[in-house]
DNA sequence: TCAAATATAGAAAATTCATTCCAAATAATG
DNA sequence: CATTATTTGGAATGAATTTTCTATATTTGA
């Protein structure tokens, strides 16, 4: 395994700790700087450091070699990698996810990989979701009088079971799927004070957008499950909700989704059963 | 108050999901580049970050002055802030998340309750499924001429997937709705040398039930996903593949039966192409 | 105290960088 | 189809950056 970026910081730090005592004063006056401010290390130029640390630049340059790096920059990248390991992107933890599962290609280490994602799209959707985003969707939902419900081809699994469930809880729901072509006369049943559940993933349905579109047009609320910001429903939307399920050769395993879905649920039904 | 880093980090990345949508193609590239890479555009150069985009480095300056900034370096600043105000440790994210929890509302809760039971399903179905039922479901699928997918009420939802996934890899997929009510219609197609996968959690439905029956007279390989050993489809079945979701006030979240399919079907892509 | 060695400051040089500008290409308009 | 407006690619520019170099200062050891 390659090293991770907060090792080779660590290992840095101590290297600089053990040379500290033979330094020149003015390398010891660096070495703790550079303990001290491993931010600044990470982001400013090497002028700007030394005029921090109220030496030459030169003497940083002199630094980084005494540490055992060629110059500067290549000491710096490794406070810089130290804060990219701080977070590690959703993306580079699937990424990293799906080169594993490559290697094995028998059915059960394709369900570890694609359980270990879909875990992984849980916490992310924990982790990004704002509490005033969901209580914002909840009470759009609650408050329509009848609620649509839109999800198209992968979508559309996610958007049957969310008509499914609100039904139970005994409120007007009406899923827009498009059968037998009528998605147009569907959406047009919308009215002002209903509520538009809109689930939509890349890449984006057409007819999908079309029928928000009529929605937005006839002022109902509109909510809107997606995966990403950038999205041509989003800015229609009186709610925007994300969630990024890992998506594998193609396919997303709408683990997450679902998840939100069941909670919106719930949600729902506490706030109505409270009023 | 001073802003934080963080703050004018959503704050950029809102502006820049706002404008997307009229964003020319390139700057739209870059946008969704600048979202998706945001310890990129932290630390890289711009030329480098125009190599990483595809684009010309004039084109990310352009960007830049097209989200309200003067140049790359100003909108750089925004993305380093925000590593250096934001660099909590595992220990620190899970006592933000318990903080947000207690003061943030109701359905934050919920949330954080059903994402919990869901990555609990899934570890539960990595433990129970084992190797070779899996093999077996897969080569049943990858055996029949034409692989119908039944799933009603809740379970519907699962089947839609599958039929559309299965769809995708171009294989003959029929998926049995009883839309119209023709369900029986439906399953008088099946036959000897075709594959039923059917999907199923208590309370069992009584359709779903018949329409098993009738494949099993037929002879046709039955594949049965469903929640339990005390089924009444798992002794008609040829292969039973147990999944346990998390059920919360009678809803069942499906993440994992998703995550289940999703398997199911990247399996089945996999060994259609060898073959 | 004096020479030798080492460390430092600061200027100079060589890169690299962000930005600008203009021409070519593409899309919109009449 | 011709014209106009946008958008894009890529070279040119000038500022800034890292690094090297050298004269000067400081320390070391006799």
């Amino acid at each position: 395994m390659t090293k991770s970026g907060l090792e080779a910081y660590e290992q840095l730090c101590d290297e600089i700790s053990r040379l500290h005592h033979e330094f020149s004063p003015r390398l010891g006056q660096i070495a703790e700087f550079a303990l001290a401010n491993p931010n600044a290390m990470a982001f400013e130029t090497v002028a700007q450091l030394a005029d921090l640390a109220d030496v030459q630049p030169s003497s940083f340059v002199r630094f980084a070699k005494a540490v055992g790096y060629e110059g500067c920059s290549s000491m710096q990248q490794v406070f810089r990698a130290r804060l990219m390991d701080h977070q590690p992107s959703y993306d580079e933890r699937i990424r990293a996810l799906r080169q594993r599962d490559l290697e094995g290609a028998a059915p059960f280490a394709l369900l570890n990989d694609f359980s270990v994602a879909a875990t992984e799209g849980l916490a992310h959707l924990r982790e990004t979701v704002r509490p005033e985003q969901l209580e914002r969707a909840v009470s759009l939902l609650a408050g329509g009088s009848i609620v649509y419900v839109l999800g198209l081809r992968r979508s559309f699994p996610v958007a049957a079971y969310l008509a499914y469930a609100i039904g139970k809880l005994q409120r007007s729901v009406n899923l827009i799927d498009g059968i037998g072509g009528m998605l147009e006369e569907q959406a047009s049943c919308i009215k002002a004070r209903d509520t538009l559940l809109a689930v939509s993933f890349r890449p984006y349905a057409d007819e999908a957008i079309g029928v928000v579109r009529e929605a937005h047009e006839r002022n109902a609320s509109i909510v809107c499950i997606t995966d990403g910001p950038l999205n041509p429903l989003a800015r229609m939307a009186d709610s925007v909700l994300e969630v990024r399920d890992a998506e594998v050769e193609g396919f997303r395993a709408l683990s997450a989704s679902m998840c939100l879905a069941l909670t919106l649920v719930v949600a729902l039904g506490r706030r109505v059963e409270d009023l």
